[in-house]
DNA sequence: GTTAGCACTCTCATCGGTAGAGTGCTAATC
DNA sequence: GATTAGCACTCTACCGATGAGAGTGCTAAC
């Protein structure tokens, strides 16, 4: 029933070398955590007790909060009202306290069910991934496209519109798809004696996914010279278009959920929220997330401060890659108060990104066996 | 200076047939609309006079105020408050009463700036429409791509990826790009002397340029018969994918801004605010805008009540439709509080929607003159 | 080591009182 | 006849006091 597998060595905790607590801290800090979760109120001594079977006296209890005080895992609001979890009580919690019971088969079942309804080559797909994960979760979710940092020359389309637009698709080694509207002035340098056909762009893109299949930025630039005029002119833009994308993994973030958060208490009054919101619009914030996340897979929690973001000190994140390793990764996961209900956001989030782990691989490989 | 061409006749509004104002009266709602969009506080007759340099006494503007009340353009919190404006009384305003003012040439200058320095064929285009209409307006902005309500075939390529998935990529006759995989056990199935490479898949796909360019769906599916079984099978995964796109204008949505919304006073308490966050996230709330703006173009404003959906009853919208008549059509607006500033938000969707359509039109059409 | 008892502290909800803003009405004024 | 000054009235928001309740920390007894 308990997850083996907790969440350790999240990386940037400055767990002190021996933070030792007797069997009873553990047990108090526990349902001290666990109360806070569900009810949102500072939690006192007599309360935990009755609530959670604590076989003392709520003096003795106090005392032990005293003590988890003292290390820094419990704080006092104000003299008189009860006891909340620190971001280092969170993370202990988390960390060694937390009984983590994977996903309801129910829910599995229905998770895959939706996501057997929609094509895996469209949006949709990580616009459902969003809304299930908030939905399940009860925060608000985050879900980023599959992507490689460092994807290659796949095939490329040229095309002469309807009217006189020409475009160059490039489809990448991940999968992905990329495009770019062809320059008509250059064009017409190149082809002076007419406006460049579709004729004139086939020839060129035969060429191109001849020559350059499968190679990186580089080294198409170091190809440019062998091909014929028109040819090398889209294989600049190729190369414009894969540097671009070299290195970046996020760039659109599809959000869902945000509703829920916003129903927490501890955002009731707008302004904590706002800076919270931008830097959720920006999504520039998971960048930061990916070298942690590439250097080890499984589910990455981040609690209150531990984050180097400002708006974010009152927010925890629970985040893990997808994707195949070293071709295409992409991040998802889960933002709510740091009053969150990790043993069942963490599963979720598991689960979420071993599903779409596995979809995305059958996608791509989907061998005969 | 002040705009001869105002927003009438925005279609839901129940005018009653002779609603002739006198002078003073329009004097004092412009004053009450104006004073209450700046301050948020309910206006009474002395500040009202005080401010805005009414050459009358408090009691002559009680008067007014009493009368535009009966008339359902003002309203009352209580009986010793200010007068706040109506739903109806934005709407006198905003057709008859509001100075409004084009944009900046400054704001201009600096918007098109923005714009030159990003490609029209991604999406960042449309991110920093958002962004530019959030900022300027200092509400939350909605854009969705521009797309044909009936786009057609224009160029598919088929790619084999590196391993050994199959794509199907098409570009439409509006620009747009979508995708889809092809079902591995079909082509199978196809092609039973061993898998389908990419040079079957590269004469399929010569074969469907040839004959489907410029079709419709079901333009496509009466040619299914005439290809061979690989194109055939293609071409209905092109059908398909055109189906999908029929009638649907709003597809992804790019919002930014939220954040100013959540800044106004009347949503302090998240409360409401959840509703309109969970349309927004939805986005078919734009679909109901389609028809209306379709049949006629420049800006629309949608004050409060007058929207059917019961969660933005408290929200304005200030939309246009942008884009190539007929080819393509994108939606752009903005979303803020009925307490909104009007007579700034009107021009600047107005404005950047006219820059959209240019952009759109130079991008497709890019005539020699 | 645990617990009962107790004094103490702090918050929060309640309540009455008051100041202030605004109204509507009436009678005087231009 | 329209406008305005004056006035009584109403309602809210704010303030300060009060008391209940929850929770703590300490000490002494178990």
């Amino acid at each position: 029933m308990v997850g083996e597998r907790t969440t350790q060595g999240v990386q940037p905790v400055p767990l002190r070398p021996a933070l030792e607590l007797t069997e009873r801290q553990r047990n108090v800090l526990r349902a001290v955590v666990e109360d806070y979760v569900f009810t949102a109120v500072p939690v006192g001594s007599k309360m935990l007790v009755d609530r959670h079977g604590l076989a003392v006296s709520p003096a003795t209890v106090r005392s032990a909060m005293a003590d988890l005080e003292a290390m820094g895992l419990l704080s006092h609001p104000h003299t008189s009202a009860g006891r909340v979890p620190s971001d280092l009580g969170y993370r202990i919690y988390v960390e060694s306290l937390m009984r983590e019971a994977a996903l309801d088969q129910a829910d599995q079942l229905m998770i895959r069910h939706q996501f057997s309804q929609v094509q895996l080559t469209s949006n949709e797909w990580l616009r459902l991934a969003a809304s299930i994960l908030a939905g399940s979760s009860g925060s608000a979710s985050v879900v980023t496209p599959a992507k490689s940092r460092r994807a290659r020359y796949g095939h490329v389309q040229l095309v002469e519109l309807a009217d006189t637009s020409r475009l160059c698709v490039l489809v990448l080694s991940d999968g992905n798809v990329v495009q770019r509207r062809l320059d008509r002035a250059t064009l017409d340098r190149i082809n002076p004696d007419g406006p460049t056909g579709q004729a004139d762009l086939d020839i060129a893109a035969v060429t191109l996914n001849a020559e350059l299949g499968g190679l990186s930025a580089p080294q198409v630039r170091r190809r440019l010279g062998r091909l014929g005029p028109l040819a090398t002119h889209v294989a600049e833009v190729v190369a414009q278009l894969l540097e671009e994308g070299d290195g970046v993994v996020v760039e659109d973030v599809f959000t869902a959920g945000l509703a829920n958060v916003l129903e927490q208490p501890e955002f009731a009054q707008g302004g904590k929220l706002r800076g919270i919101l931008e830097v959720l619009q920006r999504s520039d914030f998971l960048e930061q997330l990916v070298p942690v996340m590439t250097r080890r897979g499984g589910v990455h929690v981040i609690i209150g401060h531990e984050n180097t973001i400002d708006a974010m000190h009152e927010v925890s994140l629970v985040f893990a890659p997808y994707g195949a390793p070293d071709r295409a990764l992409g991040l998802l996961g889960v933002l709510g108060p740091t009053r969150m209900p990790y043993p069942r956001a963490i599963p979720t989030v598991r689960y979420l990104a071993a599903l779409m782990d596995e979809l995305i691989n059958s996608h791509y490989a989907e061998t005969h066996d």
